[in-house]
DNA sequence: CTAAAGCTTGACGTTGACGTGAAGGTCAAG
DNA sequence: CTTGACCTTCACGTCAACGTCAAGCTTTAG
């Protein structure tokens, strides 16, 4: 398939199936006329490539992590245990973003509410 | 006080200062020398603004924000209520933001667990 | 007096994941 | 034939909150 097809399919743009392969991420072949030519797991290998960009890991680790990948990103292969670490890195990571939020949120509920008490 | 002593007093960079001038943040007077001249409430008005930032609150929103803020940024003063509804979409965009991330943090969390059991 | 520290404005650099043309080749339909 | 929908490769633009010089004042300390 072409890279406008396969951008419907996995729903991102064709600039981003190109700015992927552009850092890594994936490999199409040619076709003659020097077309992108893309197959049916390549639409899995993007949900992958999403889903690792939406847990904050940027193209950089994510070149690194996809090899290691199967099953749609619930495992990892055993030659890739390596990774672990990172991963758990990141997971800390993300746990103290989430922390950062909640606190901005509790913050901001305690302005809405102070607003309501001050109102009523 | 000048710009120096207000960035230590508040914890940030005399850069980060007049950038907030620039947004329309802070409205120091001059001396005649044209240096900035700050008073003890600029103190305070920085931890107003960054306690919004770290909300995830952009300067545009802070400054009209700002003005209904007092008291350590705990309340909004009566004037500002039509506010209330901005914050309260700013705090569903948080919340959303986070469900993101402790869905990703899940996510990473099981190919942890996953790596573990298949090497166990 | 002099050197260091601090201040001024101005302006380009940073970071990431793309958006958005520009200029042009390719291909199927009518 | 030609229109229009694809595709190609550059390559600059975007957003946010600053960082980081640069060149030149003023002030402070010794």
């Amino acid at each position: 398939m072409k890279i406008g097809e396969l951008g419907r399919r996995a729903g991102v743009s064709s600039r981003t199936l190109r700015y992927y392969e552009e850092q890594g991420l994936l490999e199409p072949t040619r076709q003659p006329n020097g077309y992108r030519s893309y197959n049916d797991q390549d639409v899995e290998q993007v949900r992958r490539i999403r889903f690792l960009l939406a847990a904050g890991i940027n193209t950089d680790m994510a070149r690194e992590v996809l090899p290691c990948m199967v099953d749609d990103g619930q495992f990892l292969i055993p030659a890739c245990e390596d990774l672990i670490a990172e991963f758990e890195r990141e997971e800390i990571r993300i746990a103290e973003r989430i922390a950062e939020l909640e606190s901005a949120r509790t913050a901001l509920s305690g302005i809405i509410a102070a607003a309501y008490t001050t109102t009523a």
